[in-house]
RNA sequence: GCGCCCUUCGUCUAUCGGUUAGGACACCAGAUUUUCAUUCUGGGAAGAGGGGUUCGACUCCCCUAGGGCGUACCA
């Protein structure tokens, strides 16, 4: 397209558990880089004060390294264009948004949250589209002034063209028309002085020269509101490119209530990277016949973002399943296989700690598979009869996990104390014994009521293992209560 | 509600107006294997519906239906 060199970049927000949809788009980027001769970057767009966390934006680049996406550029390594950590850019975006205030194409607005919230109410029970109504868009300049220097909280927010409509052609979709009056006056510059995503995007990508974005299809409909932020700043747009979201089952959007959607829970039932990499890439390529089994340097040479599927894909764990099967026994020699199981059951101590815990409890080594397995295990196959000796009704049981998985969801740091805490408040909360909760839990979570702590094997599985086997354990007692209800 | 987008076997897809609509996963059957797995062979399985355009539509156009995303001082 031009003969600049091709930057692309992977900009994830350190604000939960490493997504494998930040894979998806990561190895589009990483594939595009590696067949353009370009360079892949990584940016962490932590703009969202209140939900990210250093801890999880370690957890991120751990992620993205395990998939064997390496980046050129990024906040653990530095580069020429960094930093490359949005926080640490906050006073960059500054003159930018001035930019745009003293050209007439931003304004400052002092609407509370609350006065927006009961706008937007009034406007969807009249069944409107909900839009910012310009309040604060004609305030005169004294006033502004005014508001301002009493230290008056406000954002900025951008003007949008009131009629036409925003053509542009993307590089997955095609062209696109979307009409101006569907864009919202967007807010640049939050009241605590961070941008929003949209400010802090297009900025950082002019400074780090990148020249193509592509990133999920959720943000297909900012378009407009980026175009128009190159414009006012007199900068030349990136090429887009929207990719297909991958989807569960239901074709919804991949979410970890209805799906594992964590890269470590993958990586803690054993999926190989060059698996995960290889069913990912699979979206990618186009293969009419012929080997599906793929190194990364085999999806580059396949590598045609010119005919992507444009339909989101559902993630399929059985042809996953399959490629890891056969990456596991093609893809490794004996002492590779070896090398890699021993390497994945010291991951994150969970042996080390499996056995620490198991000590005191057996009498001898033999003990141990039965005991401790549970923390190796993939799947626990679990069934009715796995509850048999839970004394609790069926209906009760379902009410617990019911009650129990939303709960854990709330817990920001994870580990042995603040599970403990949560299910004791949840316990408290349902007005159980905290031992009538426990004891189901215990199943779902080691498939037998004698083990390992409960509190230590959570921590030591981790919350995305532990999701999956509490919904696997709540439909198991779903299945329960409905047949003893016949 | 409004805006944008999407629609071939259960799933991922090939087909770029003319094919018995091909492949892969999954499933079923058979063979090999001391068991199991692997491997091999075979099988069932699809163009959402309705209108056009055309000698001819899965393929182009329109409508309907279904689905997705967006509609935040979240990204």
């Amino acid at each position: 397209m031009t003969d600049t060199p091709v930057r692309v970049r992977i900009a994830p927000s350190p604000t939960g558990e490493p997504h494998v949809g930040t894979a998806y788009i990561a190895l589009f980027n990483y594939l595009f880089a590696k067949k353009n001769n370009g360079t892949f970057i990584l940016r962490i767009e932590d703009t969202d004060a209140t939900r990210s966390t250093p801890e999880f934006e370690t957890k991120v680049l751990d992620a993205l390294k395990w998939c064997g996406l390496e980046w050129s550029e990024g906040p653990d390594i530095g580069g020429p264009y960094g930093p490359y950590r949005q926080s640490d850019r906050k006073d960059i975006y500054k003159p930018y948004v001035e930019k745009i205030v003293a050209a007439g194409h931003g304004f400052r607005c002092f609407c509370t949250s609350e006065r927006l919230t009961e706008m937007r109410e009034a406007q969807r029970a009249a069944g409107k589209p909900p839009k910012y109504d310009g309040l604060c868009l004609h305030l005169s300049a004294e006033e502004v002034t005014r508001r301002v220097e009493s230290g008056e909280p406000h954002v900025v927010r951008m003007k949008i063209p009131t009629e036409g409509v925003c053509s542009f052609v993307d590089g997955v979709y095609g062209p696109v028309e979307i009409p101006w009056d569907a864009v919202d006056m967007q807010v640049l510059l939050k009241a605590d002085g961070m941008p929003t995503y949209h400010m802090a995007n297009v900025v950082d990508d002019h400074l780090m020269r990148i020249t193509h974005v592509a990133r999920g299809e959720e943000w297909l409909s900012s378009v407009p509101k980026h175009i128009l932020l190159y414009r006012y700043l007199g900068l030349e747009p990136p090429v887009f490119m929207h990719l297909s979201l991958m989807r569960n089952a239901d074709k919804s959007k991949l979410s970890k209530r209805k799906n594992p959607t964590s890269i470590s829970y993958y990586s803690a039932l054993g999926y190989l990277p060059e698996a995960l990499m290889n069913f990912l890439g699979l979206f990618f390529i186009q293969i009419a016949e012929g080997e599906e089994m793929l190194t990364m340097a085999q999806l580059t040479e396949h590598f045609d973002p010119e005919n992507l599927s444009k339909a989101g894909a559902i993630f399929d764990v059985q042809k996953l399943d399959w490629l890891n099967g056969r990456w596991l026994r093609e893809g490794l020699s004996e002492e590779e296989f070896v090398g890699r199981v021993l390497a994945w059951a010291m991951e994150n101590d969970r042996i080390k700690e499996g056995l620490r815990l198991s000590q005191s409890r057996i009498s001898k080594l033999g003990d141990l598979p039965d005991l401790a397995g549970f923390l190796l295990k993939a799947d626990l196959g679990l069934d009715a009869s796995s509850f048999a000796k839970v004394k609790t009704a069926p209906e009760e049981l379902v009410e617990i996990f019911k009650t129990v998985q939303p709960d854990l969801e709330t817990i920001i740091e994870w580990n042995a104390e603040s599970v403990e805490a949560e299910l004791r408040a949840s316990s408290d909360r349902m007005g159980k014994k905290l031992k009538v909760v426990l004891a189901p839990l215990f199943i779902a979570i080691s498939g037998s009521s004698r083990s390992l702590p409960l509190f230590d094997s959570m921590a030591i599985l981790g919350r995305s293992v532990v999701r999956q086997r509490l919904k696997v354990a709540g439909q198991v007692v779903a299945a329960m209560a409905a047949s003893a209800g016949k």
